[in-house]
RNA sequence: UCCUCGGUAGCUCAAUCGGCAGAGCGGGUGGCUGUUAACCACUAGGUUGCAGGUUCGAGUCCUGCCCGAGGAGCCA
């Protein structure tokens, strides 16, 4: 008898097949019985019906408990009044395993409780849901780079260095000298570019932060393009084009996810180009008329990203912050030199900000000072100058956090759901 | 690191002024011929986070600790 997918039966209707799987919930009432089957793929639900009241299949049915494993066989048939529209008349069961006290029931659970058991928490059907918008979004993202013609080129994780301060760094061994759990892969995108002209890398970015929002993983996923010759504006193009494929593609193509989460999608399907454009000092000027309290010179906090991206319909981006509270490789407005060419993009429905980047700094002498100001040492930093001594070249690139773009998707109200395994502020289990 | 709230049955929660620890779900048993987190009846199930204190009496009040949640700060 066929294996066939749970996803894939509406072109078995009429057909013997097999099912394997786990016991999602089940049903009786009677001389009938009700068995939801989940198997990775979707949920459908079996029947078995019998006048004879000790029928062999019933006592199988019976003994069955939440998430016991089991292999189903039987006929598919079109049946309105089932979950999915389709139903598996049920002529054999294979027990593999009976599950015993499965922790997680069809009720309401506490969040540590499930954090606790995210491992199983996996099976139910919203985090099912959440995950699977996940890999598309992971999907949209390749498939945007790799049909623009961007070389994928992974940054190490392991790196000899603290790019800013050790304090957001994870330490750890590397032999006989330290090494630091990346945050970042754009330095390293920055000479890959230079090597392959459109880079990008994908990938997991470790920050030692002591944050307890709603909004920070310890452990996350970044996309970052880096392209070199670019502008500011050119880079703020992209990452239009990019949100507004990852969103296209998720439409497409998890609409079922998208409605188990009761995510409604208008907001979403009414988001084109161009995104609102707002300087610092625009954006600054719009938060204290809208009540903010944040003075000049300030850095967003989470209050002022959630009002920023409550006002407008769509991503905003923001232009031109003061340099004093940017990094020290971003490239400074040249019109007014305490101002730097960064942007940052806010996520719509309070979401914050999803995508960070802007135009490096290209002209040696100028690296070479930041590096001073900033207190850097200056060795670890020899092969990064070394870009501005041969060949030097504008460049611009940004990094997209895939977590807090799913939280969005998902309208979710915590970021931690959107990874299989969060690791937060003291939670390292499961 | 700071502020706020919480910890009672396997799970989610209740317990009036400090006075007999209780319900739903899940488990078990039985019933029901189309259930949709099915339903109905019965049933088992407790070191009230830990340590101390006040009191005739503490789940409830006080002190300390542990754990968790929300928020702030932090945050290329």
């Amino acid at each position: 008898m066929k294996w066939v997918y749970i996803e894939d039966v509406k072109d078995y209707v009429g057909q013997e097949v097999e099912i394997r799987g786990w016991v999602y919930n089940k049903r009786s009432s009677g001389r009938v019985r009700f068995l939801l089957v989940r198997d990775g793929t979707g949920i459908i639900q079996g029947t078995i019906f019998s006048t004879d009241k000790d029928f062999p299949l019933f006592r199988v049915f019976d003994e069955l408990t939440q998430e016991s494993s089991l292999i189903v066989r039987g006929k598919i048939k079109e049946e309105r009044r089932a979950p999915g529209g389709f139903e598996l008349e049920i002529s054999e069961i294979e027990v593999i395993q009976i599950a015993r006290d499965y922790p997680i029931t069809p009720k309401e659970h506490s969040v540590p409780f499930l954090m606790e058991h995210r491992h199983l928490w996996l099976r139910s059907q919203k985090q099912h849901a959440i995950l699977q918008v996940r890999t598309e979004v992971v999907r949209a993202i390749r498939e945007f780079f790799d049909g623009r013609g961007f070389r994928l080129m992974d940054t190490p994780i392991l790196t000899p260095s603290a790019c800013e301060g050790t304090t957001t760094l994870f330490e750890t061994q590397y032999f006989d000298q330290k090494a630091y759990l990346s945050q970042s892969g754009q330095l390293y995108n920055e000479a890959t570019a230079a090597a392959f002209g459109k880079v990008y890398c994908f990938g997991p970015v470790f920050r030692a932060e002591k944050s307890k929002t709603r909004r920070h993983l310890i452990e996350f996923w970044m996309v970052e393009p880096e392209v070199a010759f670019a502008t500011l504006e050119d880079i703020i193009e992209l990452g239009q084009d990019l949100i507004l494929h990852i969103i296209e593609r998720v439409l497409e193509k998890r609409k079922q996810d998208l409605e188990i989460l009761e995510r409604d999608t208008a907001p979403l399907e009414r988001i084109s180009k161009p995104f609102p454009r707002l300087t610092y000092d625009q954006a600054v000027k719009l938060l204290t008329e809208h009540g903010s309290k944040m003075v000049y010179g300030d850095d967003f906090g989470a209050p002022e990203e959630t009002l920023l991206s409550q006002i407008y319909d769509r991503p905003v981006c923001i232009t031109h912050f003061p340099a004093a509270i940017k990094a020290f490789y971003m490239q400074p407005d040249p019109e007014r030199p305490d101002l730097v060419l960064g942007v940052d993009f806010m996520a719509s429905e309070g979401y914050g900000e999803i995508i960070g980047g802007g135009q490096r700094i290209h002209d040696l002498e100028l690296l070479e000072r930041r590096i001073q100001e900033f207190n850097l040492p200056k060795e670890a930093y020899e092969w990064y100058v070394d870009l501005r001594r041969y060949g030097t070249f504008p460049h611009s690139g940004f990094g997209l956090g895939l977590e807090r773009t799913v939280a969005w998707i998902c309208k979710l109200p915590h970021i931690r759901e959107t990874i299989p395994f969060p690791r937060l502020l003291y939670r390292i289990y499961p």
